[in-house]
DNA sequence: CGTTGACTTCGAGCGCGCTCGAACTCCTAG
DNA sequence: CTAGGAGTTCGAGCGCGCTCGAAGTCAACG
């Protein structure tokens, strides 16, 4: 028998059985082929498809979006400037992310450094007039 | 009268006045100081904090986790540690997140390049028997 | 034959992060 | 004295993206 079981999808794409269903429901995957006994047959396009969806998501795109996309899709070659306007707009917003993101990153790096440096501060003060390491370690309260 | 009111800091942070009211709510935010009249005053301090939270906020950090923290940043220097193990987690995360932007972005790419190439074709073809290009230039359809 | 188990459809429910609006208080201007 | 406008508190509501669970169907097993 051709094709993946729901379970199989699930677990190879890292996405819930529910979504799955959901995503379908919500018109973001054409009807996914039924075996005999009405289970779900995933193709490999249906697994294109997905991955596809699941990258679009990461970029921000909103179901609706989505759907309205695959939609195009489905509607033939004429629809291929739209969707590349689309397709650019999310390209714009990832584009913005990514550049805060660097930010948040150059805000975290510049916290963990102050952070560290109060620790070892704290380290090295904590019997401060103790004067030179002639003493064994005690541990604080 | 010292301080930014609401409507003040709402603007110059780009976040609603709700948002400002609702954050101090969930504790996001140490009461802030207010006038007189009731009206908040909003520090420098303040300020600080609210960009700190919209830098976090970004980083995927939920408002649950960003209570705790701002708990721990008034507990006092002792939390150093535990505050840094939160930081370089959300760090963490967010490494990973630039890594998928990057690959989503690939993908864009890829996926606008192709488009652009259709259009060309299509472009191209309109009358595709017209042999060569001796004819001058009409504007398609 | 009955049980098990994996699927199906369907509608309801949930967690998150706000967002909104009603009802109230103040201050200021006319 | 009244009207307007901007703030306040509070609880309810909303949009999103799933997530869940009840109820049913079907095939295989012992």
């Amino acid at each position: 028998m051709s094709g993946y079981s729901i379970d199989e999808v699930a677990e190879r794409m890292g996405i819930s059985k529910h979504a799955l269903r959901y995503y379908e429901r919500e018109g973001l995957l054409a009807p996914v082929a039924k075996g005999s006994n009405g289970h779900r047959r995933y193709s490999e396009d249906d697994l294109g498809w997905i991955r596809t969806l699941q990258l679009l998501r990461g970029t921000g795109m909103p179901i609706r979006e989505m759907r309205d996309f695959v939609a195009l899709a489905h509607a033939g070659e004429h629809t291929i400037p739209e969707r590349l306007a689309v397709l650019a707009h999310y390209r714009d917003e990832l584009l913005v992310r990514m550049a805060q993101d660097r930010e948040r990153l150059e805000f975290l790096d510049r916290k963990l450094d102050y952070y560290r440096g109060m620790l070892e501060a704290r380290d090295a003060t904590p019997e401060d007039v103790a004067r030179d390491a002639s003493r064994p370690a005690a541990s604080s309260r």
